[in-house]
DNA sequence: ACTGAAGGTTCAACTATACTGAAGCACAAT
DNA sequence: ATTGTGCTTCAGTATAGTTGAACCTTCAGT
């Protein structure tokens, strides 16, 4: 690769303005320069760009290399235009990872405001699964969007932003047996007991012990199937309250007798202290919070 | 535009190789070149293109500038790869100018032969008439395929090389009054002479005169509209003999008794004299005479 | 045919830029 | 601790691009 840009930009001049003095006074240099540009590419590529019989005149050969030079600027330029970008504090791309417990009504918000041209970041979101939210976002997330109920405070390096408390319901269906009575812990050991898997690939083998042990089992990769089993009468479990708001009013669900039956947690939005955030993960924070407290916008 | 193709191929070799000295070594430079090198890009962006927190580490942004740079170097040695073509004597494009009058078959392997990946020169074939042959080769065709009919000889400035001789015939249908008897000057001003139109747009208003005057002249556009409309019996009219030598030998087109009824012609190949041919060229050349020789090739 | 203006080239001097090599620092592995 | 690897800094050097003046050619106008 024994030429340069600026020698395929020069060439680009002097074919567009239609001459080499024009060429340079777009590029603000002497005529000479010009010359001198285009013989060193000229043997650079060792083809003949320019007739020099009289008046300089891009030879066929020359078209064609002009035509391929127009590529490789091109891409130049949409480097350059990205680069202006990414120097004006827009992140390329912001990976966000969200408990699949949460809401995802405030992330679609997100997602529309992102879709925007006008937004250059791309965002990139996954939904995980008890510790595969916290692996997610030391492997490289920017924001993590935490059930909270499980969270350790351990934790450091967190910056936290509270977002709108949350309830989880110990469901069954309303012809489960357990439904019909108080919920003593034998009766809970007699019924399977359904539970989404962590996400997290480190822990692959432990299973994480349900809140109150049961004798069978099911785990399940995501809510939306814990909403399906429980209504298929699978078993009981735990919930959020917000992924069954409609079939506990339609009287197919029930919150089971217990104590407790309900358990308030505190999801949190999570970012890495320290580092400023970048206008991209401003505006998702912005918007996600905005959302998230005005749930109807 | 303030960053160069070899700063963009420094930074992919970083990343491909995953280190500064192993780009360093690739790229035959010392350590020290490659961190200049990377600075200057970073600056001239205005983006930190890696982390510097421990051993450089690709930011995200640098990731993103690495997938637009690999763009752009793909581009430039798609260049590279053309030029090196051009420099060894393949043109970008060959331009043939063609009679209309002349048999297509040997330019039907000529075609078939750039259609070979291993020819890189784009064959581009213009058929034309009568003085549009000429028009067209003076206007930058590379080679044209004169009929050879009514060639001056004051054109200096070509190289010649003869193509098999052809007959242009005089012809009606059989059923043409003309067809009947011996044709006489007065007999012919009775009827349609088809003439083909000449292609030439400086000469658009200059009507050629027919070989013999006649006083209806219809204007065809190609040959193929003669043919067909001398079997429609619309006239009367010269056409070369290879295009009608299957409707001879059915009957159903003659050739009148008239002196003269046949024209031996001797069609050329012409390119630029002076200039030697390039590979693209030379290869056309070649393919069309052993093509025109040996028809059954 | 002459003339002047504009475009292009050549050349030597200059300037800016990239490269080298030595020295030094940081980190990782032993 | 110690060694080795990888990166950076810096000063000197080499390379490559830029300038401006002189010259040549072409083209348009007289």
């Amino acid at each position: 690769m024994d030429f340069t840009l600026d020698q395929l930009g020069a060439l680009e001049a002097i074919a567009r303005t239609g001459s080499f003095a024009r060429a340079a006074t777009e590029l603000r240099r002497v005529p000479s320069a010009i010359t001198h540009t285009v013989t060193t590419l000229e043997a650079a590529l060792g083809v003949a760009l320019f007739d020099r019989e009289k008046r300089p005149r891009l030879t066929r050969d020359g078209e064609h290399v002009v035509e391929l030079a127009r590529g490789v600027l091109e891409r130049a330029r949409a480097l350059e235009r990205a680069a202006g970008v990414l120097s004006t504090g827009w992140e390329s791309e912001l990976r966000v990872v969200v408990d699949g417990s949460l809401p995802m009504d405030p992330l679609m918000t997100c997602l529309r405001r992102f879709a925007d041209p006008s937004v250059p970041t791309v965002l990139r979101v996954d939904v995980e699964y008890q510790d595969g939210v916290m692996e997610r976002f030391r492997s490289g997330a920017d924001v993590a969007l935490l059930h909270g109920l499980d969270f350790d405070g351990d934790e450091r390096g967190l910056q936290l932003r509270a977002l709108p408390p949350l309830e989880m319901l110990l469901i069954a269906s309303a012809d489960h047996p357990l439904a019909r009575a108080a919920v003593t812990e034998a009766s809970r050991a007699e019924h399977a007991e359904l539970i989404v898997r962590d996400s997290s690939t480190r822990f692959e083998s432990r299973s994480r012990p349900s809140f109150i042990g049961s004798r069978n089992v099911v785990y399940l990769s995501d809510f939306h199937s814990k909403r399906l089993a429980l209504l298929a009468g699978a078993g009981y479990g735990w919930i959020p309250g917000h992924l069954v708001a409609d079939v506990l009013a339609s009287g197919a669900l029930v919150v089971l007798e217990a104590s407790p039956s309900r358990w308030t947690y505190q999801p949190q939005l999570a970012t890495r202290e320290g580092q400023g955030l970048g206008r991209g993960a401003q505006l998702f924070v912005d918007t996600l919070l905005a959302a998230a407290d005005a749930p109807e916008g």
